[in-house]
DNA sequence: TACAAATGATAGTAATACTATCGTAAATAA
DNA sequence: TTATTTACGATAGTATTACTATCATTTGTA
């Protein structure tokens, strides 16, 4: 037996629900592919086109140009890691070992099971390290945060703050150091890997874990 | 009387140095203008050659594309912050009043008289807070920092650190902290203005204020 | 079996990100 | 001052990108 789960993604991301069919499914699991192994500039739709043995006007049907996918990606990455958050911390009442979950999930991002088939959420983990800043920091912000389009993103941010909050009633900026542990978690993934003077942890010993408890060292002065 | 002061930005950002010509200070200072007006992604070097009445093959000499140019005026606005910290801290000795000198740096990134006549200081932070980001999240960024041009940024991260430690010899991780400070002030400004679910902070009473005064309720737990 | 919806095949277009060549203007050195 | 280098402008051209349009074919569904 498999629970499937399905996001409910805003549907301003894309033009026909990629979840609800076998080409989709199949844009979504290599695009997550591609993008990781070549980065967001070099893909398009042209290349994925060819790898699934597609065409380009197949897939502008599904999204409306390559920005609007990695908006959806990451969306996608912002509910995979709520979910993540809330169940683990379903049966947890102490929000000291909620809020190491929460790190928990930042950091590693992954669940024992999968949970779609089609998409690899260590390889999506990546594109949102490296290149997730860019689904956000676009022109059009304003036009897309008004249809909806980073409702993922505030949901995770009131997820990870009510837990700061029930933590320490007296923290004043509960909902931008929750943003901040998520921008913080990803950008010191990347520095560590490429910009190592940028950080303290390296990546001989064992990075997730190192970053893990700098992490908790941060929210515990920042908290207790 | 008027100081001039050149940053010496590393030689890998452009092909010919745009500080040592008219044409070259022309194209950074309309590009800082432009970048800040319409995006970066919609900015290119046909349409600033029309702006500065010259042509996409001049421009051509000066930066081999579009993204270096992005990071040499990032180099620029990293060497801008380094030289307003340490002016401004030169003859104090509190490491408490030198981390709200930093602070302070960061939030407004301003001098009382500009530095170079042909930057706008303040367009430029607009830049480095909007499209920052994408400056360092390269698929390239091995090569390009193996080259050096990345050095400004850790040498700003240098400068933070120091102060970090000198304020608290006991925190653990002074360089990510010193990053994450960066990082953090230009996330939560964006937020502010443009997502603003995702940060405590509203644009309605002074924004830069309310975001310096976090950041020092921040310092304050982290370190003191 | 019929019909609609989804997909594939193909073609085309405007814009982008460059590169190449050549002539002229401006700076500089003899 | 003249000669010579260097910088710049003018123009042209190319491969790629990011799409859009049209029509044929396949696939799923009633």
């Amino acid at each position: 037996m498999s629970v499937k789960i399905k996001f409910d993604l805003n549907e301003g991301l894309y033009l026909k629900d990629p979840q609800d069919s076998k080409l989709g499914r199949k844009i979504i699991q290599f695009s997550v592919i591609m993008i990781s192994e070549i980065g967001f500039e070099a893909f398009n739709f042209k290349k994925i086109a060819n790898e699934i043995n597609s065409t380009e006007a197949s897939l502008y049907r599904y999204f409306e140009n390559k920005h609007l996918l990695l908006l959806y990606l990451t969306n996608w990455y912002w509910e995979w890691v709520s979910y993540l958050i809330n169940s683990n911390t379903i049966n947890i009442n102490n929000p000291r070992k909620k809020l190491e979950i929460v790190v928990h999930s930042l950091v590693f991002a992954t669940a024992e099971n999968s949970l779609v088939e089609f998409i690899d959420e260590s390889k999506l983990h990546k594109i949102v390290v490296f290149e997730g800043a860019k689904a956000y920091h676009t022109f059009d912000i304003n036009k897309e945060n008004s249809i909806g389009l980073f409702k993922s993103y505030k949901d995770l941010t009131i997820i990870i703050s009510s837990i700061i909050s029930e933590a320490n009633p007296n923290f004043k900026y509960p909902s931008a150091l929750a943003s901040n542990l998520f921008e913080m978690t990803n950008n010191q993934l990347y520095f560590a890997k490429y910009l190592p003077k940028l950080t303290n942890v390296s990546e001989e010993n064992n990075l997730d874990e190192e970053i893990e408890s700098m992490l908790n060292y941060f929210l515990e002065k920042l908290l207790f």
